[in-house]
RNA sequence: GGGCGAUUAGCUCAGUUGGUUCAGAGCACCUCGUUUACACCGAGGGGGUCGGGGGUUCGAAUCCCUCAUCGCCCACCA
């Protein structure tokens, strides 16, 4: 047997995972089996792969991996998402270079474009998800804009709109002057920066007074159509029903009260903007005032502002500051910390409140079974604090914006038909103009004369229906629909909680109820949620937990890592420091760990295969010991390893698995087993050792499903088309609790020995004699493990106390290795008084415990009895100490 | 401004209904060791008054109050 005492994971993975795929061994389709269903969290169609997709897609294919091993029959759903903003700033910044602006093409050359672009980018994503080891199913790879999704997304629109909860509307919304489009709330990232705060005067009309106003934004300044303050401002009752004059246009506006003004803010007066500002227009609003819209689209001054027309608004904001200064109307400039909203795609762009005709739905009755599921744990967040935040966002939650003035989406189903812009909802041109000629009466309607509204959705009005989409819940045929949704599990990280998790719901509790189930019966309330549970990861944050980015730099390359390290030592780092919901401090040290855990059992697998085996040989007594042993390990293990997975603590039942493999047995039982240099190893024993290493690699196997492969497949011989992929994951047997702790007090003896032939210079190689003065029972068939690996000529039991020799004492049992040399008697002395007082130490607690008559009255039965038996040890523990002291002097 | 959460060993974190097993794990660190699977290793070891203070209780890392520090989310104060 000749094997590299290293594994090398780079030629192993690449023939694995071909393997899998060739026998088609992620693919899955409904059968009588239970299903486990994953649909993944789209990542964007011309996405790289991160570190964030790394950790959340290896904690998927663990939990797809386990569960295809329990007999599930385990579907992972991979797909992207055409992500509407994203993909099209790209594309946009592609023609650029090309020379090309959006306003030169036409929408259909631009979509040429773009799909020209998705083509050559699109999916890389997914090739690299394969890097990592994912068995997504493959042949059902989506992608969000394809025909049968897109047909999805209208046809929820069309039922919204009928339900009426879809409307059109002038609204004050948030607009990107970059990508010009609007955005929802949740894609606006506020930030806190450092501004100005300018104290403007405005005259008064027929006066000399001036008043002062002070404002953040004095480009604004051209679209004031009024002057608010308090009704109880008693400072300004004077200027009531008065007018004023805005600086600069000379404008005369009114001066009005609304008790909506901060008397303590500023001077106690706002200049009111209607077009610029969400509560301006609800003043506005109220007042009956005029809207100036004094910017364009891009951001620059707009016509209607008369002066600095075309300059852009940052620009002419110092402009305008300059000119007031000019002409002596700015009072003074003060520092001043505001939040300010930017775009979460062109992150250096200014959101500008923007006065807009939109497409909007309405959320407060869609609100309702999603909130009222989530807080009775019909479907269970974890980790579960986020249940408050989702309560705290849906209970506050507002319309949602969902027109996006971009060409790459889905777009928006409704047919303008006349001057006026009446318009009726329609999946298609046909049933439009149907219901154009219905609706207006006129009959000499044709396709002509019917528009498509330009805007598309926002991208998550097609990803909301992701988990019912994927299994064309919206289709004809239901047959995949109704087998596997609800989803058992979404994987994703907190951060689209609101973008994405919440809408799903929505979603799920609002389309689903139509969808019979396949006996045609009405679907109950626990089928329409889109998943079960809802696992959270944190973000991957770098070692000084820095958030990674481009411009820190911090951010590993991904396929470099895989690359370097082996995507089995990659999941492992990844998983090793991922608390679920904590954010993860990731470190390249991890995938060190990972790659030395690998090598590890590499080694064990060297070990184990290196054995010859002689058949006549009978099954020595440390073996068999051993072998119990570990049984009931292994079945501790598993349980505890079943829990952790039950509550998603998949960093600690890999690190269960980790420490089962590397301490119990490697360390513990690999070592008891282990036959004397060169010589053979009876058949039992062999055999009984490859089936727990198969039943370990099994375990590990969802975790790091390569180096698990190469080894099973190694450690016998194995026919083409075999894989550990598709066995039974390994089942608890009965735990002997009894024997586990034998197994520890073993230990703790064989630590004892080390430590003696350490403090001796006693090399392992020389054998000692152990002698043991029993004074309480002990199960001796260790004995033969403790021989084994301490190496001793001989292990007696005695009545009396050997004189001359080094002791230690194991519970009350009295052990003595025989020396000889002299004993150094100051340092036992030593020893023992060290222990003694340790033990008086804790007979003094138990003591003060139990003589406390309310402890003994109020503490449960078996908390005293547990009391009463630490008392009786130590006080065994001290009688005996106490002799060796005294034979010692 | 509203809300949520955190503070346990040098680092990252467990610690479920207060009580055997409660002060733990991994890594890092220190000492010794290349002997026969593995030096990407083995054996051994040190290290924390559980953020401070108060309270409830027979008993508190755990429950309550308070202070301090830090983080996050939401929000239209110009």
């Amino acid at each position: 047997m000749n094997i590299d005492s290293k594994y090398n994971p780079k030629a192993i993975e690449d023939k694995w995972y071909a393997y899998w795929m060739k026998n088609d061994f992620f693919s899955s389709s409904p059968d009588e089996r239970k299903p486990f269903t994953i649909v993944i969290p789209p990542p964007n169609v011309t996405g790289v792969l991160h570190m964030g997709h790394m950790l959340n897609n290896t904690i998927q294919d663990v939990l797809i991996r386990r569960a295809r091993m329990l007999g599930y029959n385990a579907c992972w759903v991979p797909g992207t998402d055409h992500a509407s903003i994203a993909t099209e700033s790209k594309v946009v910044n592609q023609l650029r270079e090309q020379g090309i602006t959006k306003a030169d093409i036409s929408r259909e050359d631009f979509l040429e474009h773009a799909f020209a672009w998705k083509e050559k980018y699109g999916g890389i994503i997914l090739e690299q998800l394969k890097k990592l080891g994912a068995s997504c199913d493959w042949n059902r790879t989506r992608f969000t804009m394809e025909p049968k999704l897109s047909d999805a997304v209208t046809q929820s629109f069309i039922k919204l709109y009928n339900k009426g909860y879809v409307y059109k509307d002038w609204k004050i919304v948030n607009w990107d002057p970059k990508a010009q489009t609007t955005l929802s709330n949740e894609e606006v990232i506020r930030k806190e920066v450092n501004s100005k705060l300018y104290y403007v005067n405005y005259k008064l009309v027929d006066s000399d007074e001036f008043i002062t106003i002070a404002t953040t934004r004095p480009e604004t300044i051209m679209g004031d159509t009024a002057v608010c303050v308090h009704p109880e401002d008693e400072r300004y009752t004077h200027l009531h029903g008065k007018k004023v004059i805005v600086p600069m246009v000379n404008r005369e506006v009114p001066v009005i009260c609304d008790d909506y003004i901060d008397i303590e803010f500023g001077t106690g007066m706002l200049k009111v903007t209607p077009a610029h500002d969400t509560n301006d227009y609800e003043i506005g609003q109220k007042h009956n005032l005029e809207t100036i819209d004094t910017f364009n689209d891009d951001g620059t001054i707009s016509e209607a502002a008369g002066i600095f027309v075309g300059e852009d608004r940052f620009i002419a904001r110092k402009k305008v500051a300059a000119l007031l200064e000019e002409q002596g109307q700015l009072e003074k400039v003060e520092d001043f910390t505001n939040n300010v909203g930017y775009s979460e795609r062109n992150p250096d762009t200014v959101v500008e409140p923007k006065l807009s005709l939109q497409w909007f739905v309405k959320m407060d009755e869609m609100v309702k079974p999603a909130l009222e599921h989530v807080m009775n744990d019909d479907i269970q967040l974890y980790p579960s604090k986020f249940k408050k935040t989702y309560k705290h966002w849906l209970e506050n939650i507002r319309e949602w914006p969902i027109s996006r003035q971009l060409w790459w989406g889905q777009r928006i189903p409704a047919y303008y038909y006349n001057e006026e812009n009446d318009y009726v909802i329609a999946e298609n041109l046909e049933s439009a103009l149907k219901l154009a000629i219905e609706k207006s009466g006129n009959s000499n309607l044709t396709v002509i004369d019917l528009r498509q509204d330009e805007d598309v959705v926002d991208t998550w009005f097609s990803s909301w229906l992701w988990p019912i989409s994927v299994f064309d819940g919206f289709g004809e045929d239901k047959i995949d629909f109704n087998y596997y949704y609800p989803t058992n599990v979404l994987v994703t990280g907190w951060d689209i909680i609101f973008f994405w998790v919440a809408r799903m719901i929505f979603a799920g509790y609002e389309f689903t109820p139509e969808i019979p189930l396949v006996d045609g019966s009405v679907r109950p309330f626990e089928k329409q949620k889109p998943f079960k549970d809802v696992y959270f990861t944190g973000m991957v944050r770098d070692n000084q937990r820095r958030k990674m980015s481009k411009q820190l730099g911090n951010s590993p390359d991904a396929l470099g890592l895989i690359d370097q390290y082996g995507a089995d030592s990659v999941r492992f780092g990844m998983l090793s420091c991922a608390a679920a919901g904590n954010d993860l401090l990731f470190d390249e040290s991890l995938l060190e760990q990972g790659s030395k855990f690998s090598t590890k059992i590499w080694n064990a697998f060297r070990l184990v295969k290196g054995w010859e085996v002689d058949e006549s040989l009978e099954q020595p007594k440390n073996a068999k010991i051993a072998i119990e042993w570990f049984d009931s390990k292994l079945g501790e293990t598993l349980l505890f390893i079943e829990d952790n997975f039950s509550k998603y603590r998949l960093s600690d039942a890999l690190m269960s698995t980790y420490k089962l493999i590397w301490n119990d047995f490697c360390s513990w039982y690999l070592e008891s087993v282990k036959p004397k240099y060169l010589k053979p190893i009876d058949f039992s024993t062999l055999k009984t050792t490859i089936y727990y290493f198969e039943q370990l690699l099994k375990m590990l196997h969802p975790f790091m499903p390569f180096v698990t492969e190469e080894l099973w497949q190694n450690i016998e011989d194995r026919k083409d088309g075999e894989t550990i992929m598709l066995l039974d994951y390994p089942k608890a047997g009965e735990v002997n609790k009894i024997l586990l702790e034998e197994f520890d007090y073993t230990t703790t003896v064989i630590s004892e020995i080390r430590t003696f032939r350490k403090s001796k210079n006693i090399v392992n190689k020389d054998t000692i004699e152990l002698m043991v003065k029993k004074n309480e029972s002990l199960n001796e068939t260790f004995d033969t493990v403790i021989s084994h690996l301490t190496n001793l000529s001989s292990l007696t039991y005695i009545e009396n106390k050997v004189e001359g020799a080094f002791s230690f004492v194991v519970k009350s049992n009295e052990y003595f290795i025989p020396l000889a040399g002299n004993i150094d008697v100051e340092a036992e002395v030593e020893k023992i008084k060290a222990d003694l007082d340790y033990a008086k130490g804790s007979l003094a607690i138990v003591d003060k415990k139990l003589s406390n008559e309310r402890f003994v009255a109020g503490a449960p039965e078996q908390v005293v009895a547990a009391e009463k038996k630490k008392k009786a040890d130590a006080e065994a523990k001290i009688k005996v100490l106490k002799e060796q002291l005294a034979s010692l002097a």
